[in-house]
Formats: C-alpha cells, sequence, structure tokens
DNA sequence: GTGAAAGCGCTAACAC
DNA sequence: GTGTTAGCGCTTTCAC
C-alpha cells in the first residue's frame, strides 16, 4: 500500500509538501508541486481518508438524508451526487429516514460522531423543515438543500418551478384552452405552491378570470388527483384542460376522464409535472416538465465542497411536449 | 466530544478493555463489561469511524456497487441496506457506475484505497458478470451479491425465482388458460432464464405442449415488450394469455393488446413481473411477482457484516393478484 | 516556501 | 481477564 511517505520520498520532498500539493494548499513552488504530482501518479497514490479524517482534515464522505416516496426522483438524485463526489474525491453516504421521525436530529448527530461527512445534502420534504434545517446547521458541517424554498444565502438548489409552470401554461393558452382545471399538490410542499402561483399568475396575465371552482386540493398521490378531477369534471361548464401539480395525480386525472368517458386529449387536455418514468409509458404519454434533477445532486455537492463555485442561480427546467394535450373541441 | 479515553476512564478500565466490549471480543468479565456499556450509555459515546480503520479496524462502511435502469429497485434495495447498516453501525455508500466501464475495477481498488469499504454490494448486472465479481473478490475484502445465480457459497441474495414464475402459471393455468405467451427477459439476465424456465416446466407438467411459437424474445423494456406481443397477437391462433418477464415489457404487452383491439383481461390476460409502482398505476393494474427487495438490501448487508448469520436460502417472493388476468373467454 | 514533530482516536500485539 | 505500548497515515502547529 502506497502512502504519502513514498510519495514524499520519489518527490524528494517532506510529507508536509506532500499534503499541501495534494490538498492545494498555497506556499508551494510550481516546480516542486509539479513534481510531486507526477510522483503520486507513477505510484498511483490514493490517500487514506479515514487518516485524512482522523488528523483533522476532511472525511470526503457527504451524506443524502431524505424521505421520499418517489423512487426515480431519489435514483436521479444519487446519480448526479455521485457522479459529481467521484470526480471530486467524494463518496456519497445515504441515509433514507422516516421525516415523521422524532429522533432525526440525533441521527445527524450520531452521524457527525462517527462518520462526520463534510456536508449534508437534504432534499424534500426535509429540506423545507426549516426548524430540522436550522438544528442540523448548528450541529456544524456544511450543508446543501434541494428545494424551491428561498434563503438568503444561497444554499438552495433549485429550478424556477414558478416560471416552468408559467411556461406550460403558456402552452395550454396556446392551443386555445380558457378553461383550465387545476389539481394542487401537498400542502407542506413550497414547490408545490410555486407551481399554483405560475398557474394562477399565467391566468391574469392572460387576462382570464381565476375561477375557484377550478381549483381543487390534491396531495401528490394518485388517489388524490383521481378524486380532485371528478370534482373537477362533475362541474356544469367543465375544464377542457386539467394541469396536475405532479405526474402522479395526472395519471389520476387520466383515470377520472376514462370514467367520464372522455378522450384524451381530444376532449380534456392533462398535463404533469416532473417527467417521472412513468410519464412516458401511459397512454396517452403524458406532457410535463422535467427538472435537471441529476444536475441538481451535483450541484449539492458542489455546494458542499466548494460553496463559492455553487450555482447562484436556478437550474434550467425543460418542457416534454407529449400526446396528453391537444386544442380544445369545437 | 467524548472518546473511548472518557468512556476508560468512567468505566474504571482500560483503554483496551473498552475497546473489546465494544467490538464483542470475548475475555471481558460480564460484570466490567456491563460496567463500560454503562459508562459509554451515559456519556453518549459514539466511536469514530475514522480512527476505528486507521488503527487497522473496520471502517464501518459498505459500498453498494451498481447500475440498473430501474430506479425503484434500487430504491428499494437502498432503503433495506440502510436501515440494516444503521441497526448494525454501518453507513451505505452507494456507487453508481456504468457497467461496459472499462475501468470499473480501477474503480474498486480506488474505493478500498481511499473508503476501504468493509464490504462490496452487488446487484445486477454486476453480479452476474463472474469475471467481475472474481476479480473485485480478489482485491480482499468481503462480497455481497444480489443475483439469481448461485456459486458454492452462499453470498448470492435472491428469490426463488422459477418458483414464483411457476406459482404464477399455476394461477394462470387454475383460470383455464391453455395458450400462454411468453415474453423472455433480457439474454444476459440470469433470473430471467429462470423465469423462462418455470414457464416451461409448469406447462410441461401441466402435461401442455411447449409451443415455440408462443415464446417470443424481449429485452426488459416496453419496446421490446410491445414488439414481441405484436408476433405474437398475429398468431393464427393466438394466445389468451402473455407473461412477460418484467413490468415494464407487460405494459408493452397491455399497448399491443388495445393495438389489437383486446380487451384485457377479457380478451387477454396479462402478468408482470417486479411489482414496480407503475404496476399498480396502470389500468387494469397488473398481476404481478413481488420480491422483497427491502429484505434483501438487508441480507446482502447482514452477509457483509456477519457471514455467519446471512440468510442461505431463498427469500420469499410474493404473487400479487390485481385485475389483467381473468379465465379465457369461451 | 519548506520541513520536523506532535497527535488525531482507535486497534493489535504482547505483556502481565 | 486486563493493561501497556506502539503505531495506522494523515494534517496541524510552529520552526526555519
Amino acid at each position: 500500500m502506497t502512502t504519502i511517505k513514498d510519495v514524499a520520498e520519489r518527490a524528494g520532498v517532506s510529507i508536509k509538501t506532500v499534503s499541501r500539493v495534494l490538498n492545494e494548499e498555497p506556499h508551494v513552488r510550481a516546480q516542486v508541486k509539479e513534481r510531486v504530482l507526477e510522483a503520486a501518479r507513477e505510484l498511483d497514490y490514493k490517500p487514506n481518508r479515514a487518516a485524512s479524517r482522523l488528523a483533522g482534515g476532511r472525511s470526503f464522505l457527504i451524506a443524502h438524508l431524505y424521505d421520499n416516496p418517489n423512487p426515480s426522483y431519489i435514483s436521479a438524485l444519487h446519480i448526479g451526487a455521485a457522479r459529481r463526489c467521484r470526480e471530486l474525491g467524494y463518496h456519497l453516504v445515504v441515509e433514507p429516514v422516516n421525516s415523521q421521525d422524532k429522533d432525526l436530529l440525533g441521527l445527524v448527530r450520531r452521524l457527525f460522531a462517527t462518520i462526520a461527512p463534510d456536508g449534508i445534502l437534504l432534499s424534500p420534504p426535509l429540506s423545507e423543515n426549516t426548524e430540522f434545517v436550522e438544528s442540523v446547521r448548528q450541529l456544524g458541517g456544511r450543508i446543501a438543500l434541494i428545494s424551491a424554498t428561498h434563503g438568503d444565502e444561497w444554499t438552495h438548489i433549485s429550478t424556477d418551478e414558478r416560471g416552468a409552470s408559467k411556461a406550460i401554461m403558456a402552452h395550454l393558452l396556446g392551443l386555445g384552452h380558457r378553461r383550465i382545471g387545476f389539481v394542487r399538490g401537498h400542502p407542506q410542499h413550497f414547490g408545490a405552491t410555486l407551481r399554483y402561483d405560475g398557474y394562477c399568475q399565467s391566468l391574469v396575465e392572460a387576462g382570464l378570470e381565476l375561477e375557484p371552482a377550478l381549483v381543487a386540493q390534491g396531495y401528490f398521490d394518485l388517489q388524490s388527483g383521481l378524486e380532485a378531477t371528478r370534482s373537477l369534471l362533475a362541474l356544469p361548464e367543465r375544464p377542457t384542460a386539467i394541469f396536475a401539480s405532479n405526474d402522479e395525480m395526472a395519471v389520476g386525472v387520466l383515470m377520472a376522464a376514462r370514467e367520464f368517458g372522455l378522450n384524451v386529449p381530444e376532449d380534456l387536455s392533462i398535463i404533469g409535472f416532473d417527467d417521472t418514468p412513468m410519464s412516458r409509458l401511459i397512454s396517452p404519454a403524458l406532457t410535463t416538465v422535467r427538472q435537471p434533477l441529476e444536475a441538481m445532486g451535483a450541484a449539492g455537492v458542489e455546494t458542499i465542497v466548494s460553496p463559492d463555485k455553487a450555482p447562484r442561480d436556478y437550474l434550467d427546467f425543460e418542457i416534454i411536449l407529449r400526446d396528453s394535450c391537444a386544442p380544445p373541441r369545437g
């Protein structure tokens, strides 16, 4: 096993100098630096991170604490985060938890005591629990939040969900829809609020009335989307399009449409949000919004590793046009 | 920060004794052991794993190397594995990779050199690449394989996929189906072969002919399921039921049925495999097989942490009866 | 700009 | 059974 000593010997310098070079600290002549780097390369030297950590340095571990019922969301985040970790010499530790757990903070404390991650990545709903986030922050260590909420410091990684909502509303309005129903998302989810905001603003800007009857509450699950839509379609003058705050509810919308004998998209256009794998599989395939989840996971890692280089702006969303929308009848 | 020294002092013993107790080594009197445990509890002592590792002990890290296009599969594995890790004081490091990557072994080598996981968890397709598995094994460290293939040592965690296939075939035969089509899975996937085996055995045991024309090749993706089914349904005497080797292809089967103007399940019964979230969402909901993925993830961790206590048998599958099957017409 | 020495918190080897 | 001592491979002082 090759250690820092071997590299130092080969480069003809002290181990401290090697350490300086490898950690990109200043005060090393370019020439010496080059020599060290070459020696390390030749010996295929990989620092022992347990030793780094023990000596008071970094652990090169980042922990992702999450509680999310949506596997594809988490998976994409992990892929992006883990890839960036690898590029930076870090590793991603996953900690699935129950957000209702009373001792979440104890878990974080134990995490710091045992493996001492250099930072903690939080995604919704954990990242939107300000009290919890504040407590974690006080435990020390860096933090990165994947969340539509915005704090002062830009540790929040997100897309412009309000803007995405407006963009997709523009599509619907462009097709000629004037009566557009909306199924709201989970009340605790900040992004859901922004999506609703976008819906409202779009209507107003288009000079349309915001009809409360066209808005139904949902909770991000299929069943609530189904039930919300039943009430919407039972309206005397029913909507020609329904915008669901996520894909799973959009499937519920589709099912409700079938119950009412409506063809999609001819009789009813449907919009989702998230571009889950399912949205491609159902028929008709769902027009929806894609967030760059892998990039968001990567940005989270970046925020922890080098806060200055982290993105200080929204990451771009994408509107995915598929087969669930058409101009209204007549 | 409380260290092993603090515990030793409080318990009135040497740090070595504390170490012994905490690592469950023998040669400690029950009384002393109790005293140490109590001191540790009182001080809320958590061992620093960087130090454990550096001193030649365990890292308490387990790495999951995976490449899988199915987020819900991986997610479930992670939840089960991470939970068991937590119970055992371990942590799960995730390493998503591209199984085509030429330097996979280099990645594993780097993993050992930097964070030195106590074991590596492999899932398909990586776990079914015997050459790769052998190379990893030679790098040292323990290994756990989630895979339908069987080696001599029982490091392979799996359900009885052949048995599951036979169980679901029994359901179909019980409903009265005699012409049952089969869409095979990816040729490289060992589980897919077992599922096919089960199909064949079931037919033979029921005294039915194995008709090659009723078997079509698929590759686990929706499109291949769709195309395979087109050929099956174009047969002069078409099947009354189709068993797809996974859920995604089963969705393809459903789409093909619609193309042919067939009602499911009245005109065609459909069976899937995996119980992905989607199987509940499509209409009709899919009858399928569920593997205990969380338990399999947990078993993988167990295999690494205490090989003797690891399960040496199949984990139980479950047949999920939903709405995609009915007796054949006439 | 570079190096020598100390020590992080634990486990292993070996004494008692 | 239990304790003593010597590191593990780094980073951090603090000299020079």
